[in-house]
RNA sequence: GCGGAAGUGGUGAAAUGGCAAACACACUAGCCUUAGGAGCUAGCGCCCAAAAGGCUUGCGGGUUCAAGUCCCGCCUUCCGCACCA
């Protein structure tokens, strides 16, 4: 059967060829001026590190992320769908040690590698914009904005315990501490060390961090809600207890200050500067403390902080609660966080679980303050945590609720000068120091007559030094480059020495984006016109792993940049969508487990057109998909019969072309009536439902239905310019989902041009419209029967074909008809008694 | 503990208060054939021999003419944060 050979879909032989031609048209997918006349959209999916390979999560961002694209520019837009690389970071120097390939030989394959990956996967995007992060080109303007930042004391140095990876022999990032493992070797415990490090002050834009999640609506509630956990606001009250024989104060920071009348201690962290004080004179209390110490970075180490037990060892000193004058011991305590709030809290074992907790094992006093309002039976038992009631036991301050209370206990303190309402955050300054080789190098020097002196910008960038050995050693393996340390001071010109840390990754990630609007810029790191014009980014795509850290030091660099005076909005991303995990045999895919399914394999075997239309199909976009290589299958054979079907009919098409169609009737009517169905149905998801694994499956009814109608189509029942319609908006419908098979067949149907700037589909609503309906008839809202009546009847119309069909009246003789409800267009239903 | 999401056939899933299971996968039976990982036809939630009929969206209540969908209370799973004072 020769003819059966010939009506074979092969994407082997279909793709590649449309490969070639798009690489040979860069223009295809490359963004516009803007003065082009048509509205902007940026789409932007977040770029990929480059390990070497693609993997499905990238398969599946992706092909979200092209097909908005593509529908765009069929709407007409001028698209911007840029692509770039995360390049810096550990995985290089591993494997520089590992088969001694130098870091930047092996990114820049890695790269060549997956931008083939994508080419064969037909993305579009613009390449003329690449940006690749560890390029001199990219990384000197981190170099730039790090010094605006130094200028604008946004960067600053500190020594500071620091999270330290033994395996990655550097520092981590809080957000990189993972149950208190690296978030790269998940089972090695991270120490605790005290470093001088860089910091990005973002602490200073907290308040507007959170404040500015109110307004991003086209976020995605799950990751407001986990930054908003992140910046950990908190209000209360900062009080300075005096201590006992001292002209020190202690200042605690409590959420509770109505409860100060019930404090019977004082706890210090193990770090608190004044406990140091209290052992230098005092041998055994330095020995209890340090054994605290120990069970506190056990615990930390062990990723369960939250699970220590409580220890804590009586300092000998006291401390006079300012309100009352009460005099109270000072204690240090093993939970207590040197890092969060002031480091010491009043302890009200009255009202607080930790404190009752703690005063059960060392016998400290416990005094009830709070007297609930309700229910004082089931609440009598201490501690008695909720604010709901009334203060007793505290003076003058008695019989008022726990919110007035605090306003007054506030006043009073400010007044008396001990004391004053403070917001408390969990955010930390970001440490962005790394002592490794294969990052951005911190553009400053060290000289010993003029301390700190930044490299001049006419200097920048500071280039990584290419030939060096990586090792395991400690410290920063650019310190072991003298031609790189051992520079002159530009200040006064003497031997200085260069910093040797380099910055962390995810500084090149917070403003990437900007770049591609102005990517060859060598001035400057964009031009704030260009970028007026892009930005905001309208739709971002990514994985929700980056909810926090990327996505929070991206909104943080743009509200400096404002401030900075280079560009005028206050956040980057109008619209965030978070794809769901790729997971087979519901577990993530990993080499460990085996079950990694790589996408070459799949393109190789089904072409990419099948496995970029089954990671849409399988589920929606935002849940987690489980591939099942059975799915890729039945994908590729339902293109297999758009091909085959196309590919039958499309001389008939063509002979139509441009010809204007009769009424149509009949089977011609059924068929574009589905048509414009299913186009009004596809359109819509792009505008913001984005289920498109629905959308391939309405693709699949109109197939299913032209299918089912050969018979008819074969004899000749529709007219070919009703099949040049039916088959030309198929393949526009196509387009954005399956790219090569819809760039074949729209030449098949001798079409000009690129299908991607062919005008998309509009949906006829009258043609789209049924002239009969199928009304469900419910009895007591249980179904009983279907009646068919014409679209536009009326609920008298509706109602009198429900109870004159045979089951509803034998259901119903002898019984009344209390109520018959009649939606028009839905259903009818008989309350019947 | 706090916060978020989810729970529907053998499987992935659909249904934006109005016919639960669309569209697929797998499976079963049949056809076709240059045996292809092809194509075509039919069946496929559960109970019942079948039909008629009944039942069915984690559990229990409620609102409504009508609930997978809304409300209240539970259970389970996943994710984020967590002695944060």
């Amino acid at each position: 059967m020769a003819e059966d050979n010939e009506l074979r879909y092969d994407p082997a032989q279909i793709e590649p060829k449309w490969q070639e031609r798009w690489a040979a048209e860069p223009r295809l997918y490359a963004a516009e001026p803007a003065d082009c006349g048509k509205p902007k959209y940026y789409v932007l999916e977040m770029l990929p590190y480059p390990s070497g390979q693609l993997h499905m999560g990238h398969v599946r961002n992706y092909s979200i992320g092209d097909a908005l694209a593509r529908h765009m520019w069929m709407r007409g837009y001028n698209v911007l769908h840029p692509m770039g690389w995360d390049a810096f970071g550990l995985p290089a120097e591993n494997a520089a040690l590992k088969n001694h390939t130098p870091p930047r030989e092996w990114t820049l394959s890695n790269i060549a590698g997956m931008k083939r990956q994508f080419e064969r996967l037909g993305m579009g995007f613009d390449w003329a914009t690449e940006v690749t992060t560890c390029l001199p080109d990219y990384y000197r303007w981190n170099q730039w904005f790090f010094l605006r930042m130094y200028e604008k004391g946004l960067a600053y140095r500190k020594k500071s315990k620091v999270n330290w990876c033994p395996d990655c022999a550097t520092v981590l990032a809080n957000e990189q501490v993972v149950n208190g493992c690296c978030w790269r070797h998940e089972t090695t415990l991270v120490e605790q060390r005290d470093l001088v490090q860089w910091f990005f002050r973002i602490t200073a834009y907290a308040q507007e961090l959170l404040d500015g999640l109110d307004k991003l609506d086209g976020w995605p509630e799950k990751v407001r809600t986990m930054q908003r956990n992140w910046i950990g606001r908190s209000e209360g009250t900062e009080v300075d207890f005096a201590v006992e024989g001292s002209a020190e104060k202690i200042r605690v920071f409590t959420t509770r200050v109505d409860t100060i009348f019930g404090a019977t201690s004082v706890q210090l962290a193990p770090q608190h500067a004044l406990v140091a004080e209290f052992t230098a004179a005092d041998a055994r209390l330095k020995a209890q403390v340090d054994e605290l110490l120990e069970q506190q970075k056990k615990a930390r180490e062990a990723g369960d902080l939250g699970a220590i037990e409580k220890h804590g060892v009586p300092t000998g000193r006291f401390a006079f609660n300012p309100y009352n004058g009460q005099r109270v011991p000072i204690w240090v305590a093993n939970y207590i966080l040197a890092d969060y709030g002031t480091g010491a809290i009043m302890s009200v074992p009255g009202h607080d679980e930790r404190d009752f907790e703690f005063a059960m094992k060392y016998g400290l006093p416990i005094i009830q303050v709070i007297q609930p309002i309700q229910n004082v039976e089931s609440v009598e038992r201490l501690p008695f945590c909720s604010e709901d009631g009334v203060l007793m036991n505290s003076g003058e301050y008695d019989g008022l609720s726990c919110a007035e209370a605090q306003k007054r206990l506030q006043e009073a303190a400010a007044l008396g000068g001990f004391g004053e309402a403070t917001v408390t955050f969990r955010l930390k300054d970001w440490g962005v120091s790394r002592q490794r080789y294969w990052g951005t190098p911190i553009p400053m020097i060290h000289c010993e007559r003029d301390g700190l002196v930044p490299v001049p910008d006419d200097q920048l960038p500071v280039l990584l030094p290419e030939q060096i050995e990586i090792t395991q050693q400690g410290g920063s393996p650019l310190g072991r480059v003298p031609e790189f340390v051992n520079v002159t001071c530009p200040k006064c010109g003497g031997p200085a020495l260069r910093e040797t840390d380099t910055m962390d990754t995810f500084v090149d990630s917070s403003w990437y984006f900007y770049r591609y609007t102005d990517a060859k810029n060598a001035k400057a790191p964009f031009d704030p016109q260009v970028v007026k014009y892009w930005f905001p980014i309208d739709q971002y795509i990514g994985g929700v792993e980056h909810a926090i850290l990327h996505l929070i030091y991206s909104r943080f660099w743009t509200k400096v940049m404002r401030d900075l005076g280079l560009v005028e909005i206050d956040e980057p991303v109008r619209r965030q969508f978070s794809q769901g995990m790729v997971i087979k045999d519901r577990a993530k895919m990993s080499k460990s487990k085996g079950n990694v399914v790589s996408p070459d394999d799949m393109v190789a075997r089904y072409g990419a057109d099948s496995a970029r239309m089954y990671s849409l199909f399988a589920a929606p976009p935002d849940r987690d998909l489980d591939w099942q290589e059975d799915g890729v299958a039945g994908v590729s054979r339902f293109l297999g019969r758009v091909w085959r079907l196309v590919t039958k009919y499309a001389p008939v098409a063509r002979s139509a072309r441009g010809q204007q169609a009769d009424a149509p009737t009949g089977i011609s009517l059924k068929l574009l009536r589905k048509l414009h169905q299913t186009t009004a149905k596809i359109t819509q998801d792009f505008e913001g439902r984005w289920h498109f694994n629905t959308c391939v499956a309405a693709i699949m009814e109109l197939v299913n239905e032209l299918q089912a109608a050969d018979a008819q189509l074969a004899a000749g029942e529709v007219a070919a310019p009703v099949m040049h319609e039916l088959l030309r908006t198929l393949v526009l419908l196509l387009a954005p989902f399956a790219p090569y098979l819809a760039a074949e067949l729209w030449q098949t149907l001798g079409e000009e041009g690129a299908v991607l700037r062919a005008p998309w589909p509009g949906s006829n609503a009258e043609l789209a419209r049924e002239d009969e309906l199928e009304i469900p008839v419910q009895i007591n809202g249980k179904l009983v029967t279907v009646v068919r009546v014409a679209m536009d009847a009326t609920q008298q119309a509706m109602e009198a074909a429900a109870l004159g069909d045979e089951k509803v009246l034998s259901r119903t003789s002898g019984k009344s008809v209390a109520k018959v409800i009649v939606v028009p267009g839905k259903l009818v239903n008989l309350v019947v008694k």
